[in-house]
RNA sequence: GGGCUAUUAGCUCAGUUGGUUAGAGCGCUUCCUUGACAUGGAAGAGGUCAGUGGUUCGAAUCCACUAUAGCCCA
């Protein structure tokens, strides 16, 4: 006997390790056509959030439906060891015993993340079980693993031997807060409504006036960072802008510092921009410094790494913090009469996207990858329809991007991740043997960069004493784009690679299409020879109630494990799969989940009412044993939904319409199975046959949802016997619907179906009536249904038990004759239903009725004519639309003069 | 500045190559505890598909512009 409740906590804590401990999620290579994923790996440090919860629930239901239909899977799982993120959470604890990372040394600290990743490492990975992914737990995978590292050694290795990495002097964007360079795209801008200060700079050689005056001859610039000033090297101003041709050339005052700069002129500045003069700090801004290399400027650094002023900035400066100092520095240009004015300005500043810190853009020596030559072939993959973006519209984004790609600094100045493979001989360029040493050496290992220092340099004597490893480490992001093939066990060459590789389906939001998609692309295509997924499902993100991003700062983030516990993980994976549009972002709200929760139970209850009828089951089969088949027009009708429904779901889910596919199967389970078809089943002529068909269909049903809801499903199914004890609904078979063999043996044919879909309308229209007249609900009426033929009479009549119960009537009376009743009564396709109420008809309502119908199917008649009347349509249109319209006129025009005769009866 | 997306019922969204007078869920109204289920059932109200113009026999659907909202890149 199945609870009254079902128990969501229960089953969840029940299956979830039966799963995992028979391996259910693991497939070894070999069989069957390959369906494989890899999981976009979360950040180690990271907590379940929404955004995982939607991108999880629709990779596991394309693995678990594709695992069902027969494809070897590999669902990899996995984190990444997110090098900021990673080394700030571990900083933090430090703090609070009063040490810096520095005070440990390197060693002892990455020592303790790895204690730390131990310890608290595992949270997101148990949080993913919660939500009953089906990953291959057994192949999961970490980019700081033993293997990936050796992945990320040999591809640094490799592209540096190609030339396509190389290390330079640049602009790059860098976190003061962190203390590391971030790749351009780790920078998230924001609308920033800041100033625009105007300055003067004395010109050289013209009358300087007193203090507090202005200088009689100046250039004015326009900046937004005044505190950069005292790095200027130059002003600039348009080669064509003829209000300054005079100046270039000259040299201007740099106020505050009094040093000598020249006027310069360059396409860079733009003429209607401020003034059409600005200033240029090559060390502190990349156009800048651009702008510095074609002049051949000095590049003066007057900040700290931490956004603090150094000694370069001044001995008023130094100290300072960049912001203070902005301050400063106006003050000090205002005492000093520099400041002409201040204007508002709206501009967007850039912040580190893992801290949030205003970034600086700093002079400094990085690593960098060309881009150029790896995204070519990643640009051609996409364009020649080898890989896929689904929706479509997201290759623009992905080619705008691949287009105008920009070489990526990969170098970070943390401790914990790759570090990068490059070594230095010690004493070389400087005591330290450093960073800044302009000698290196690049290998998979100490040894063989020794043996390459021996060599280049002719010194047989060194020894790995005298080398000294690069200090930085390598960009997070550098492991996790080999994440497709590094995970497979490359550089090896696995079984699993060989045959897991390329991935089929990578399933993502779009805020991770540069850092992760497309590098992945570039990596996969570079390195394997092969672009490592051929579809790329790009959903959007999840956003509240009022559209707004969710954010720990706005306090209006959905935790998931939250609803989990609320509503359960089905309700959860069933409501987010029901929101999803890949077309645009999904909006959440707790009430949605409602919608998961409530269906679970509906499965439960149906379920509950076969388990009740269990004893009508033959052992066999739908009829009698061994006898004919002989079905019932709502049986064959239930069959054909239950045939459609598998067809529709594997046409919507090879298309991705994972939200299409959970309304699909919805609509099937609670409208045809449990609004019709078991309300039919209790009163069905042959009460065996029609459980036994109930039975069938939900479990075909059960396995449709699987995808969705893997929990309730697995439950009831066994509940219901549909498989014994060692068996798994996940790897049960994924219906197909009926063979033909099966659909002509039973009579399921479309004639059947519009039938019963007929009698439906009109056991509508008959209760609409009754709610219409305000029968008593409980009440047990007479109903007469003129049949628009013998045929619908004598198929009524072999149905009357059900059809008694649908309309609760204690008669139904089946006419054919053509007379009319003075009874309230609607048209419909098999004929016309009538409550009788004998003598209690209220005419004037009923002749409103009958007029509001009459005037709206005159209304649609009229529409249609006017098609029909226009020569043009009859002339263009095609034939079958055409026909359409004057069949549906033919029975409008019928419908019409049976209203217009019942009218009579009620004037 | 360049690009992308959205705008359909009170709310969230479907509407796949143009073809019946546009659908679903939630919410709302009325009624109902009848043995699977009130986390339920029955019935119902509710939309000139953002606006303007165009293409077409025919436009929510295609095109252009406008408005509003949001996102990305520079």
């Amino acid at each position: 006997m199945m609870d009254k409740r079902y128990d969501a906590k229960a089953s969840e804590a029940k299956w979830y390790p039966i799963w995992e401990k028979n391996g259910y999620f693991h497939d070894e290579p070999g069989a069957g056509v390959p369906y494989s994923v890899v999981i976009p790996p979360p950040n180690v440090t990271g907590i379940l959030h929404m955004g995982h919860a939607l991108n999880q629930t629709i990779q596991d239901i394309l693995v678990r439906w594709h695992r069902m239909c027969g494809f070897n899977t590999l669902w990899l799982p996995g984190t990444d060891h997110a090098g900021i993120a990673t080394q700030n959470v571990v900083e933090k604890a430090l703090k609070k015993e009063g040490k810096r990372r520095q005070d440990l040394g390197r060693e002892a600290f990455v020592a303790r993340v790895w204690e730390w990743k131990k310890q608290y490492g595992g949270t997101i990975v148990h949080q993913q079980r919660m939500l009953g992914n089906s990953t291959d737990w057994r192949r999961e995978r970490f980019t700081f693993d033993e293997g990936c590292s050796k992945a990320v050694t040999k591809v640094f290795r490799q592209l540096f031997d190609e030339g396509l990495i190389y290390k330079g002097n640049y602009i790059v964007n860098w976190c003061p807060r962190c203390g590391t360079a971030l790749a351009n795209d780790e920078v998230e801008h924001e609308a920033n409504h800041g100033h625009l200060w105007y300055i003067k700079y004395p010109v050289v050689g013209s009358a300087k006036g007193t203090a507090g005056e202005p200088y009689k001859d100046y250039v004015m610039v326009a900046t937004t960072r005044p505190e950069t000033l005292p790095g200027d090297t130059a002003v600039a101003v348009n080669p064509k802008d003829e209000r300054y041709a005079h100046l270039v050339g000259k040299t201007v005052i740099l106020p505050l510092s009094n040093r000598e700069i020249p006027v310069i002129s360059d396409d860079y500045v733009e003429k209607a921009f401020g003034t059409g003069i600005v200033k240029i700090t090559p060390a502190h801004d990349p156009n800048d410094f651009l702008v510095g290399k074609r002049h051949g400027l000095a590049e003066i650094n007057i900040m700290t790494d931490d956004g603090h002023m150094n000694e370069l900035a001044g001995a008023a400066y130094l100290g300072l913090d960049r912001f203070a100092c902005r301050e400063k520095i106006v003050a000090d240009l205002e005492a000093g009469g520099f400041l002409d004015r201040v204007e508002d300005y709206d501009n967007q500043v850039g912040h580190c996207y893992r801290c949030h810190e205003v970034v600086e853009s700093r002079l400094s020596k990085q690593w960098f990858v060309k881009m150029k030559p790896l995204a070519e072939p990643a640009i051609a993959a996409v364009k020649s329809g080898e890989v896929r973006f689904v929706p479509e519209r997201w290759s623009k984004i992905y080619f705008n991007w691949m287009e105008n790609i920009q070489d990526w600094c990969i170098s970070r100045q943390l401790w914990w991740g790759h570090r990068i493979p490059a070594y230095y001989v010690r004493g070389n360029a400087d005591e330290e043997g450093r960073a800044n040493s302009e000698e290196f050496f690049v290998a998979e290992t100490k040894e063989e960069a020794l043996q390459q220092a021996r060599e280049k340099l002719g010194r047989p004597e060194l020894a790995l004493d005298d080398l000294v490893q690069d200090e930085d480490v390598l960009d997070t992001w550098f492991s996790s784009w080999l994440w497709p093939f590094s995970t497979l066990g490359w550089p090896e060459k696995t079984a699993d690679l060989d045959y897991y590789y390329p991935t089929t389906d990578l399933v993502t939001a779009q805020d991770i299409i540069f850092f992760w998609v497309a590098r992945m692309m570039m990596a996969g295509i570079h390195f394997m020879k092969k672009p490592p997924f051929r579809n790329i499902v790009i959903h959007g993100i999840v956003r509240d109630a009022q559209g707004r991003k969710m954010s720990k700062s706005l306090g209006n983030s959905l935790d998931p494990l939250e609803l989990i516990d609320a509503y359960s993980a089905d309700a959860l994976r069933f409501s987010i799969a029901l929101i999803t549009s890949l077309d645009c972002d999904s909006k959440v709200s707790k009430e949605k989940f409602e919608i998961g929760r409530n269906f679970c139970t509906k499965i439960w209850n149906a379920a509950r009412f076969i388990e009740m009828n269990r004893d009508a089951v033959p052992q066999a089969g739908f009829g009698a044993a061994g006898g004919p088949v002989q079905l019932s027009t709502d049986e064959k009708h239930i069959l054909l939904a239950c045939d459609k429904a598998c067809a529709k779901m594997k046409d919507l889910l090879e298309k991705y319409r994972i939200q299409d596919g959970a309304l699909a199967v919805y609509d099937f389970f609670w409208t045809q199975i449990c609004d019709w078809y078991v309300e039919y089943a209790k009163d069905a002529p042959d009460k065996a046959v029609a459980m036994a068909i109930l039975r069938d269909v939900f479990w075909k049903a059960l396995r449709l949802l699987h995808p969705y809801m893997p929990f309730v499903t697995e439950e009831v199914a066994h509940q219901l016997g549909f498989l014994g004890e060692n068996e798994t609904i996940l790897r049960a078979e994924y219906p197909t619907g009926y063979t033909d063999g099966e659909k002509k043996a039973w009579g399921l044919t479309d004639d059947a179906y519009d039938y019963v879909n007929a009698k439906r309308e009109m056991i509508t229209a008959g209760r609409a009536l009754r709610a219409e007249y305000k029968v008593n609900p409980s009440a047990f009426v007479k109903m007469v249904v003129q049949c628009r033929d013998a045929s619908v009479a004598a198929q009524l009549a072999a149905e009357m038990p059900s059809l008694k119960k649908a309309l609760r009537a204690e008669d139904v009376e089946l006419a054919t004759d053509d007379s009319d009743r003075a009874m309230p009564g609607t048209l419909t396709k098999l004929g016309t239903i009538y409550l009788s109420l004998e003598g209690l008809v209220d005419k004037a309502a009923e002749a409103k009725r009958i007029a509001a119908e009459l005037q709206k199917t005159q209304g649609f008649i009229k529409s249609i004519d006017a098609k029909l009347s226009n020569a043009n349509f009859v002339a263009h249109a095609p034939a079958e639309i055409v026909e359409g319209q004057r069949t549906k006129r033919a029975e409008l025009e019928a419908n019409v003069a049976r209203l217009e005769k019942l009218a009579k009866l009620f004037a």
